[in-house]
DNA sequence: GTGAAAGCGCTAACAG
DNA sequence: CTGTTAGCGCTTTCAC
């Protein structure tokens, strides 16, 4: 059997009061006994119960993340920080794969309240906030991440979109670019909207007419955006440039746009979003908009273990700014 | 405060061994009380506490799972089928980036014992084999996976590297390949040998000669691999072809070798090793020996689970096969 | 300084 | 069928 606190207690020969005044540096006891209890600890290598001592009130030191695919790099970065960042502070991490999908995720607050998690990130909370009201009603600690909840008083760190979408399209329009593609996914988040606000800004600024025609949409995936943009071409329209919602749509649309015949950079500028792996290790290597992932998750780790802690602490919304990644996929129009 | 048992056995005028009994359905309850309760409950959105029942011995149904690195795409579509299948079966994942290191590894056992897991998964555990030993020793579940752990009797799975070298430089020579290059890690440990293996094998049943120079180690980063297959080709040395550990190091050789001034694959054929997102998303899209990630993760999940669950099941190993995914960077050479 | 004792929310005999 | 009761391992007053 594990030891347990009775255990060490009997053979120090005290109370387990005074055990667990030793493990929680709590109260007063003499040094001379906290050295014995300790050193009985150490022998019979006693390790606390998490769970029992939650049972008490006090934390369980676990935080729950709420991730829509965890194989999607852009979010295994995200978690990676998280993960660090949260152990640092003596947490540990469950993660949850909600697929976006409105159950699921409802499923999984759920499991994580049973548990007693300490506070929730949800990296994926984009239709419903009915779900994060619960959250605050029930007063359990929350803070999103790259997801835009204007209405409510939730900790969140985000990437100023707009700025993102702007800086990509003044970068190509300062190149020379005016018949810009927009490869978005759906256009039913603040996100994409936003960004979709920064390119047509930019392309203003820079003189040039929004058309409606460069607004490609598509489900998200590398396939899909491929066939778009192959089609796109094909069709006969033929921007010089694409600015693709994220990296690995962005490389979709690269290896489309070759089948179709076009060189890149040459025939086509394309820039991409988020900048990760995928984006360095790309041929050509992509010029991209860097959200600055670590920081993000860092962030919000930080602000969550902040409310964990500090109770009411007034709530914030931290908002990181992207940066323009030039590589080698962005030149100048041919003419 | 959060609804305990109490409350829904006062509201239901039963008493809370009833209501215990309805939610775990056991013992006998005439149905009448039974959908009194289950009213209830649902009334003041009752959720048991799984800390309380885990301190009475219960389960906490929770895993925990020790991987190097989730950035990495290997092992994020692990972690992702991990993630879903123990989900599928109940079970929340709680992740742990290990970076590789034996302390982070200590550490984190610890953290997870206390924490009381049911199970753990260690997805990283190739130097020290101390640690698993002691996990088997406090009897707590445990399953390998893709780490052999030859003396010991725990549940694991892997994928049959030795296959997976042989197939892939069996498609090299029956290309016409003889000079073949190995891009490896540091060769530590038996993942690599077994690949290393099947590399002389089929090199040899192709009765072309082994060559030590051909043995390429690196830090296992994509720089790393870059750099090193840029200067072996600068040397002079020039393989026709290169197998590298894994598709992120394939990627970093092409990336060396066209700097270098060759094209791939007419100077060079590439095979990698995985079949993540990176080798699909490649350009040219690359030949990779597809190791087969989601059955792995369900796979490992499964047999942790069942040793759960089951109490004293015969442990076992299970090996699943690689497979050759030839898609356009491997072609016969030119004369 | 130290210990006795009352819970935390739930499960599992054991009675009835 | 249903209820009583004794813990699970730990924290926290409150006495001494």
């Amino acid at each position: 059997m594990k030891p347990t606190i009775y255990d060490v207690a009997e053979k120090a020969g005290v109370s387990i009061a005074t055990v667990s005044k030793v493990i929680n540096n709590t109260g007063k006891i003499s040094d001379k006994t906290k050295q014995k209890v300790l050193k009985i600890m150490e022998e019979i290598n006693y390790q606390p119960s998490v769970v029992a001592s939650a049972l008490t009130g006090k934390q369980t030191n676990t935080i729950g993340f709420l991730i829509p695919d965890i194989a999607n790099p852009f979010h295994a970065e995200m978690a990676r920080s998280v993960e660090d960042r949260g152990h640092e502070l003596g947490f540990s991490v469950v993660m949850c794969n909600t697929d976006g999908n409105l159950d699921k995720e409802a499923q999984y607050l759920e499991w994580l309240q049973r548990k007693r998690v300490d506070g929730i990130i949800l990296g994926s909370a984009a239709q419903n906030n009915a779900i994060i009201k619960e959250l605050i009603k029930q007063e359990i600690p929350a803070a999103l991440i790259a997801t835009d909840m204007p209405s409510l008083s939730v900790n969140a760190v985000l990437v100023d979109d707009f700025l993102g979408g702007y800086q990509a399209i003044s970068h190509l329009t300062s190149l020379g670019h005016t018949d810009i593609a927009f490869l978005a996914g759906n256009l039913n988040n603040v996100m994409e909207k936003e960004r979709l606000r920064g390119y047509k800004q930019a392309l203003q600024e820079a003189g040039a007419a929004f058309d409606r025609k460069n607004l490609l949409t598509n489900n998200f995936s590398f396939d899909d955006a491929k066939r778009s943009m192959k089609k796109l071409i094909e069709s006969g329209r033929r921007p010089t440039a694409v600015f693709a919602f994220n990296d690995l749509l962005a490389i979709g649309a690269i290896h489309g746009a070759k089948e179709a015949g076009l060189k890149i950079p040459d025939d086509l500028s394309v820039i991409g979003f988020d900048n990760t792996l995928l984006a360095a290790v790309n041929d050509p290597p992509l010029t991209t908009i860097a959200q600055p992932i670590q920081d993000m998750g860092r962030t919000v780790t930080d602000l969550l273990v902040k409310e964990i802690k500090g109770g009411n602490t007034v709530k914030q919304r931290v908002v990181l700014l992207p940066e323009l990644v030039v590589r080698q996929t962005t030149i100048p129009p041919k003419i």
